[in-house]
DNA sequence: GATGAACAGTACGCTACAGTAGCGTACTGT
DNA sequence: ACAGTACGCTACTGTAGCGTACTGTTCATC
């Protein structure tokens, strides 16, 4: 979200930008994002407060920026692999985002921006959930192409017994054991075994 | 979190007690747990600050007592009930609490609150949540033993189909239908359909 | 080498909020 | 009726944090 950019590519502005978005990262991990202050973020960086407001028009500004280098992006699936196989390293691929630290502090955050209505926050979720949503749709297709899975399996299906196990880890419930996303997959199957 | 009691009940103080509670509840809907400020539970509440702090030893020890009112209890279920209606009685319970707004507002800052390692409030989070472990533990084996569940299901398993659900409709990801409660145990019980 | 942008550092004003002290009033249980 | 205490009110201190102004320095580019 910089404002001006005259200059196409100062590497000082860079610099400023990563160290500045590193620091209020490590600062989110450890406090949450009221721990995310200009003056922390200015104190860990070494980089000036003044230097921060050219780069963001406010506190509000730099979290967003700060979760959104956090959450990132979400896994893809190479669209040649079989279903089964591509179904298992997406789950396997989401369950390790979903095991790492920053995303599992980050994510109170993106619930309460939610709750509140904080609309870039919000965005960025609906985003990422939606690429991961057509994600699965294009699988379950595969999957019924297939013959592999029941033609009455539906998206809401895999909402409820793919991603929201993915949720629980990253919310951080319980400690599942390594296999945990096979153990995911296996039981969605079970669920959906085609009749005959 | 009373600090005196010498008189045991005098009215005053409860109904002190239950005016500030209430005014916490509705700050932390309307805006978060950042929201729930002492000067803005005195002017909702219109108890004075003083009494605020005669009650409770500080603004975190309020703020713990709002989210616990909050969160209250969790369902139970009555021991006399065959598997499969206490299962079901059981989910949709949970799903109707998982979309009360109070509650869907509080789960970030609970989140926030472990996260963040504050005892009084994940403590009680563990709390009910080991009560919720215990019943669907109670539950598997009645279904093992009637014959409706396969001997190879674990508590593991249960949690994954069972609670995710509950907690990705608390997250509120996604609006699923009003019968999603018993779409979640026909799925837990299609993947887990005892071998012949 | 000169110009302009990005930068560090400091100081400052402002607001919101936590928490305390003292005093007088109104209520409660006995 | 009366002692005890819960309460409301006002005023106050102290602090954290946002955002801005100002000064001087370093860097990139022509």
């Amino acid at each position: 979200m910089s404002q001006t950019a005259s200059q196409a590519g100062d590497r000082r502005v860079a610099r400023s930008r990563a160290a500045v978005l590193e620091a209020g990262v490590e600062l989110l991990v450890e406090g949450g994002p009221n721990a995310v202050t200009v003056e922390a973020v200015v104190q860990r960086s070494g980089v000036a407060k003044t230097t921060i407001y050219r780069h963001w028009s406010s506190r509000d500004d730099l979290v967003v920026d700060v979760i959104g280098e956090v959450v990132g992006s979400a896994p893809t699936l190479s669209p040649d692999m079989a279903f089964e196989p591509a179904l298992r390293m997406l789950i396997r691929a989401n369950c390790e985002r979903a095991r790492d630290d920053r995303l599992r502090r980050a994510f109170p955050a993106m619930l309460l921006a939610k709750a509140q209505g904080q609309p870039e926050l919000d965005s960025l979720r609906s985003q990422t959930d939606g690429d991961q949503r057509a994600l699965l749709e294009d699988l379950l297709r595969r999957g019924i192409a297939e013959g592999r899975l029941n033609p009455s399996a539906t998206l809401e299906d895999a909402l409820l017994q793919l991603m929201a196990p993915l949720i629980m880890i990253t919310c951080d419930f319980h400690d599942f054991d390594d296999d945990v996303a096979d153990r995911i997959v296996d039981l969605f199957l079970a669920s959906h075994r085609p009749a005959g």
